[in-house]
RNA sequence: GGGCCGGUAGCUCAGUCGGUAGAGCAUCGCACUUUUAAUGCGGUGGUCGCGGGUUCGAUUCCCGCCCGGCUCACCA
């Protein structure tokens, strides 16, 4: 019989022998004097004469390791995310407890009560009086000191990642730091939170190509969003002045250690504002979002220090130059003239080639916080020209550890330039462009009734999390990222074989 | 989609120049009433990712496929 196979039989017994102790192998509810982190705090630093007076406790966790010996043993419970020593003796609990105690697996979820006290070597340890059966481990919880290394399980098996690796746990409490700072300062600034939709009859905000569902009473295909930027300007439109939205898009394009299918992403719009205004606002946010998730605005990357306190600026041509590699280096003039960018890439227009060239160039190597500017209008159908060079629009994009993590502009809010636009991109779609933007009568309807001037913004989450968190692949900063399926787990047809 | 790397016990890994496999932890049994990777002794546990081919014989060699990682392309 396989091992694991053997371990669920066991462990089915065992339901039984917990039972007939008197004990409900799943529980209902216990309550808790302390979580284990509030012991530490608390108690943490008491010496084993100010812990004498008996400080009563009753604390709850999983059953992380257990050393039995004899007549008398340990075990360290976890909950959230750390660990506490229980000390369990057989003649300071009932008989029945005892036994119960002989039946715990590692990985079982018990409550106990108990007082504190310290061991010999010194460690603080709950002194049990008590033990409360609470929740049953049927399967094998991975080794204690190597932990769950093996990638793929990690990711599919999450719960068990987050059981067996602390340092995992701690990236997804940064996550949900960063998410509250970025909330926190916008609300203090006036920015009222809004929902738009996920499930869109047009697809637009973004260049990509979507996923498609259908609703069947509407008998009618649906995009999952892409982005959310146009519905949040009918807002502003409406007269919401200041409006942000965290929530997921989707893109039906390639995975990648930057790129998940489904992605979260702050956009933000600020009335009578621009991009000007933008920039001083993400220097801002970005900054107390450092010091808010790590407690500093200079982290870590990659061995790489990157100081959110400290932006460089750069327009798309100055970043260009600077990694310019090899020795026909451009001069500034030779960036703006068309016959040399269209001579030096394969793009069709001179814009396309300079943004082009920037991402060959320069985007690998903006490796501390980086805002660019001046970007080419031909690839930012949403933005609004430059007063002194329609060519280029009011637009920048911050990079870091050589990702972009946030694009910005000044929002184009004349619906006849607008429709101008969207009629460029219609061609370029004709040409064979799936990625580019399609026609949305119903936005241009809503600039038709004016918009303010606005600056808006959107921020990479999950990739301003890896950067904040050091972690390398976006799939270590999202709980579930996508994968292949699995294929059979067969513990289905194993239970159903073991139920009564 | 292309290239490279990987998949051996529940976990972490070794190994077989082709003769059907091993360690530590986990698990089971015994001993042990302040341990810390507890300790000591003894056991159980494997369709070596899947399917073909070559061979007397394949986990090992060849081909195809599945899953994962990195990377290029694409993108944010």
């Amino acid at each position: 019989m396989a091992l694991e196979d053997e371990m669920l039989r066991q462990r089915h017994e065992r339901l039984a022998q917990i039972r007939e102790l008197g004990f409900e192998p799943y529980g209902h509810a216990f309550e808790y004097t302390h979580a284990v982190p509030d012991i530490w705090a608390e108690y943490g630093q008491k010496s084993a004469e100010e812990l004498a007076n008996r400080i009563e406790v009753r604390v709850a966790g999983r059953i992380a390791t257990i050393r039995r010996m004899g007549k008398a043993g340990f075990l360290h419970l976890l909950q959230n995310g750390e660990k506490l020593q229980v000390y369990i003796k057989k003649d300071a609990v009932r008989e029945s407890n005892y036994k119960l105690y002989e039946l715990l697996d590692n990985g079982d979820i018990i409550g106990v009560t108990g007082y504190l006290f310290r061991t010999k070597t010194g460690e603080l340890t709950v002194h049990a009086e008590e033990i409360v059966f609470l929740s049953k481990i049927m399967l094998a919880l991975p080794e204690k000191w190597h932990g769950l290394e093996d990638i793929e399980t990690r990711y599919r098996q999450r719960y068990l990642d987050l059981i067996a690796n602390q340092d995992v746990r701690n990236v997804f409490v940064t996550r949900s730091k960063i998410i509250a700072s970025l909330r926190r300062q916008l609300d203090a600034r006036g920015f009222l939170e809004v929902e738009t939709p996920m499930m869109q009859l047009l697809y637009g905000g973004a260049a990509a190509r979507p996923f498609v569902t259908h609703h069947n009473t509407l008998d009618t295909d649906l995009y999952l969003r892409i982005a959310p930027e146009l519905y949040l300007k009918r807002l502003v439109v409406g007269g919401l002045e200041r409006v942000y939205e965290i929530n997921r898009n989707f893109r039906n394009e390639g995975i990648s250690t930057q790129h998940n299918p489904e992605f979260t992403m702050l956009e933000f719009y600020q009335a009578y504002t621009d991009y000007r205004g933008m920039i001083e606002l993400s220097k801002d946010l970005l900054r107390q979002t450092a010091i808010d998730a790590t407690g500093s605005s200079e982290v870590t990357y990659e061995g790489r220090k990157l100081n959110f306190g400290n932006f460089r600026q750069l327009t798309m041509r100055e970043a260009v130059l600077e990694f310019w590699r090899g020795a026909d280096k451009p001069s500034l003039a030779d960036l703006k003239d068309p016959d040399w960018l269209l001579r030096h890439s394969q793009e069709k227009s001179p814009g396309l080639a300079l943004a082009d060239l920037f991402e060959r160039y320069a985007e690998e190597h903006l490796i501390e916080p980086t805002i660019i500017y001046e970007f080419p209008a031909e690839i930012s159908p949403l933005s609004k020209n430059n007063a002194d060079d329609s060519d280029f629009v009011d637009r920048f994009e911050i990079y870091a550890a050589g990702m972009e993590i946030a694009n910005a502009f000044t929002e184009l809010n004349d619906p006849q330039e607008q429709r101008r636009r969207f009629e460029e991109q219609l061609a370029r779609k004709a040409g064979g462009d799936e990625e580019a933007h399609v026609m949305d009568e119903d936005y241009i309807r809503a600039l038709c009734y004016g918009m303010p001037p606005a600056g808006g913004e959107g921020i990479g989450i999950d990739r301003l999390t890896m950067i904040l968190t050091n972690s390398k692949s976006i799939r270590d900063v999202i709980l579930f990222p996508l994968l292949r399926p699995e294929g059979e787990i067969g513990l289905v047809e194993k239970l159903r074989s073991l139920a009564p």
